[in-house]
DNA sequence: GATGAATGAGGATTCATTCAT
DNA sequence: TATGAATGAATCCTCATTCAT
């Protein structure tokens, strides 16, 4: 789990952050303080996911991420002031590396290639993260905690919306804001509702629920964009 | 809230069964009794309603329930064993209620009503009954924690499933047993996406986004009965 | 179970108290309304020797105590201040039973039956007696708890530790009233510390042990009153 | 209380564990940590074996041993599991001083040693140990609830069986299996009988009362052994 | 920085007892 | 008097967070 972590993306980032060995002996120490306490921060985030996706967020405890993340307690507390703290990192972390994956589709030719094209090709990726990174559903979906949960969703929410929106956009340049705003509203809900099917179903059966996806998407802009 | 508490529902079955008056006295004790139980058990759900709905379900303490109920922990726990049992009852009795309010929908002529009428038709009651029940979709949608809240879903969300399965055989009798299956799952997953976005509107956008569920969800059957 | 309270016993005394029906009318009522409360006490005191044998006292809770005697807590609650009074009853109603059981051995000649004799006919008695009344033994014996258990044995220690004192007094006049205290309790509690082998032992057993029990204490009688 | 806590026993054990002090540094972290738990460990004991004493097993609170030892309610729980394993470890702790202080008395020559000086010898130390550890009692005689503390004497009392028919086996080598565990089975009781009866008396009258507990052992042996 | 023992407020649940009917 | 629902203090146990080492 938790792929991107382990994975390319992280590494790439303490790749490039770590990378520029030219820079004075004096900055040495504390970078790699520094790197140390991004690599705790990584394996804290990742055992987070871990626990969070296998017991929700509620039923996870500081302690079982800790020990997950084989840190004392103490030492996660040094990292993240509290427990929601821990979420929201790994939410915006989710958030990010959502960014990264889907940056390709930010600036599409609509000319060139359809919105059933585009569709097509995004969602792939996407339903790929879900599956390997299943606690981001799991905060993203979460509870509905009065306080926390709610709010941690905020940001990963408003991009995701933000990119929805700027999809339609691009592909109805001539819809009034306000159903641009609810067409979006609309999409990443259904979206949001649907992942969790993909992210629990057999591999095999992925595809199929993928592109039925794509059709439940589709199937509403048809209608959305309808003159 | 819990309006088919205090309004219909319960009222209608309390009615029942006190109705008849002309009986020996012999049974009016327990029949009281059993009133006053059923009361309080109304009191009890329709308080945890209140507070599921306000703190979700993870969040919720029964002493909270019972505070808001009016009564003390202890006569909570003589009508319900442990703060599941409680969720489940609701759970149940939203199933019940909603199976009573789409009962009009179960048999319909396909021929007098086309699918996208009964889906106008149907749609706004639900709409209204979750926005009058917020803590059904809090339930519903719940947390994804490994042993009770998810289990509490499955007859809700059995029985909603079997109902858009139900809809989706009597207008495309033709389709695959599979591919109903798979369009009745993907729709109940996009229905308990959005829902929340109806709950949490303001009154005076509730036409249009119940408009907007319509034309997901019909544009999904577009594309899902298209040969 | 309790075969004294069902059987001759409580039947006998209550016959004694009621009998004598030559009084005037005007006392008719009260003792009807006396008579069926001593019944309820005697229901109440069955349930409780059920329960307490069972659970302990300790674990045994009024409610289980009412509803084993077929009432309602609030009924118990008339007939009993409070859980401890109930125990105190029934120790009491034990420590009267054995009182009864025991008489016929008050008055022994010591040149017509050795002790030896004396032991072996009223041993089997009270055995038996606590085998049909194992709540007797789970009072006796019962928990060291600080204030209440310990209290409740003191009546029933107090006449039991008297019988024996009389006993040993009758074979043993010479023996200084010191010893004589000191050998009683030594024999009463040794006796307290047997019998709950007895009570839990296959009936097969029970004639074996009970000829155990009076070779420890005539063994140690035999140390006691040897010059 | 508790001298063997405090006294000897984990005296020693602690000595010997922290002794080798020439050892790698590296150990000496897990070597404090694991002598402050036992030391934890020890006052928890040592706590519970007064708070039992004085109330009882049913009535100790886990709140009252954790006030008692001077740390917080979750400190207890961070070493016992619950108050079912308090108990349990005391037991244990208990048995395993029994074994040691009655180690020296396993292997008599009962040619040198008489039954009647092997009693008189150990029976001091024994009953020095029960007054010095009033819990012992309070545990091994307990109550008669159902599940725990039944369970919790069972080891305590397997081995005092096992230690008094070795004793009996020692000194009457023909003597059948069946009698000699019935023999164990019946001195094991009467022995548990008369205790608390030492536990409680005054200081002064301790030694006529332990004199008194062997006579009424020895004369049991009497008549058991005999031919 | 790291550790992990310690904290203590808080939550679910029980049960002796009361009281309206 | 009987009923049994209601009470609420008390119990066991958890876990986010702190702090001495």
């Amino acid at each position: 789990m938790l792929a991107f972590v382990n994975g390319p993306t992280i590494g790439r980032v303490t790749a490039e952050t770590t990378h520029p060995s030219t820079e004075p002996a004096a900055a040495e120490r504390p970078r790699k303080r520094q790197a140390r306490g991004e690599r705790r921060i990584a394996q804290l985030l990742d055992a987070a996911g871990h626990v969070f996706a296998e017991s929700g967020y509620a039923a996870t405890t500081t302690n079982a991420i800790a020990a997950r993340a084989g840190v004392s307690p103490g030492s996660l507390y040094q990292y993240f002031p509290n427990k929601d703290a821990i979420a929201a990192a790994l939410a915006e972390f989710y958030a990010d590396s959502l960014d990264e994956l889907l940056a390709p589709f930010a600036a599409l030719d609509p000319a060139a290639v359809s919105l059933e094209a585009a569709l097509g090709a995004s969602l792939g990726p996407i339903v790929r993260f879900h599956r390997d990174n299943p606690a981001c559903l799991a905060l993203f979906i979460g509870g509905n905690a009065p306080g926390h949960v709610m709010d941690l969703q905020a940001p990963l929410m408003a991009r995701t919306h933000a990119r929805i929106e700027a999809l339609l956009a691009l592909y109805a340049p001539e819809l009034p804001a306000a159903r641009l705003e609810t067409g979006a509203a609309v999409t990443l809900a259904a979206y949001k509702g649907v992942l969790p099917l993909l992210v629990e179903a057999e591999e095999e059966r992925v595809p199929a629920l993928t592109q039925e996806l794509g059709d439940l998407l589709l199937g509403y802009f048809d209608r959305l964009l309808r003159p």
